[in-house]
DNA sequence: ATGAGGGATGCAACTGTATTGCAAAGTTAT
DNA sequence: ATAACTTTGCAATACAGTTGCATCCCTCAT
């Protein structure tokens, strides 16, 4: 897991290992709740450097927090590795969907392209019964 | 402009007047900028009015800052009447790219589509000399 | 072994956006 | 004119994210 070049912390340690556990997306004020004495800060720059060193990635679904979670083995973060993500809004939860690609966009001439965030919200299929 | 059941009062033709004025996607904290005397709820609480009565939509670029542009005369805001926004890293502006329909996604079953937020960042035409 | 250097952590303070409560002002209908 | 309803303004609050700084911890060179 650290082919990605991070120095293994315990806390880091802790951090990815409650990321690993993790069905859905977390964001930092839910990662918060799964620890008694870790603070804020450091849990807060865990994820940063686990960003940048592209472990996680971040996941902006509009609902006003950040969540992220892992990349794949070979992720690099970039256009080709994006794929769409989707949150339900009957349990909140948000899910990368790693096996549906960002579909390709054309854009108007004179735009470069860097990145793309592609969310679909709707409803899930645990929320469906 | 008022087919969208809102009364028009002094402060909402402002407003409206400010957005039809804009060639990117506005936010509150910007808009304030273009009033002396308003104040921050009632520009926010017109937006929301506005974006009830989907005169405006709502865009979530992932600056932190939700933005908001006019809809199209027919839109409803309804899968069929979304488009792809993009958001410049160079001048920060957020843009509706009208023309361009979000791609259709086929999600796993079980899962219901109800809507899709779709924004392509990287550097927009005028910042590309 | 020891002490310096550098990163990691914890605490507190702060930022910026969004949001709510409540009273005053304005509007509309009887 | 009065009552009912809507809109506005001000103040306070919520909340995620972020930064500064002191402390702790590990590693490395002496
Ligand atoms: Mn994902
Ligand atoms: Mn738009
Ligand atoms: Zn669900
Ligand atoms: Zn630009």
């Amino acid at each position: 897991m650290r082919a990605r070049n991070i120095k293994p912390t315990a806390m880091r340690e802790l951090v990815l290992e409650v990321l690993s556990r993790q069905t859905a997306a977390i964001g930092l004020p839910e990662l918060e709740e799964h620890f008694e004495k870790a603070d804020r800060t450091t849990l807060y720059r865990t994820l940063k450097t686990f960003e940048e060193k592209k472990l996680i990635h971040k996941i902006d679904d509009g609902t006003g927090t950040v969540k992220y979670a892992l990349c794949s083995e070979t992720c690099e973060c970039e256009p080709d590795d994006l794929h769409v993500h989707f949150l339900c809004k009957k349990c909140e939860k948000t899910y990368c969907l790693y096996n549906i690609p960002v579909p390709t966009i054309n854009l108007p001439p004179g735009f470069q392209l860097d990145g793309v965030n592609m969310v679909v919200n709707g409803i899930c299929s645990n929320c469906r019964t």
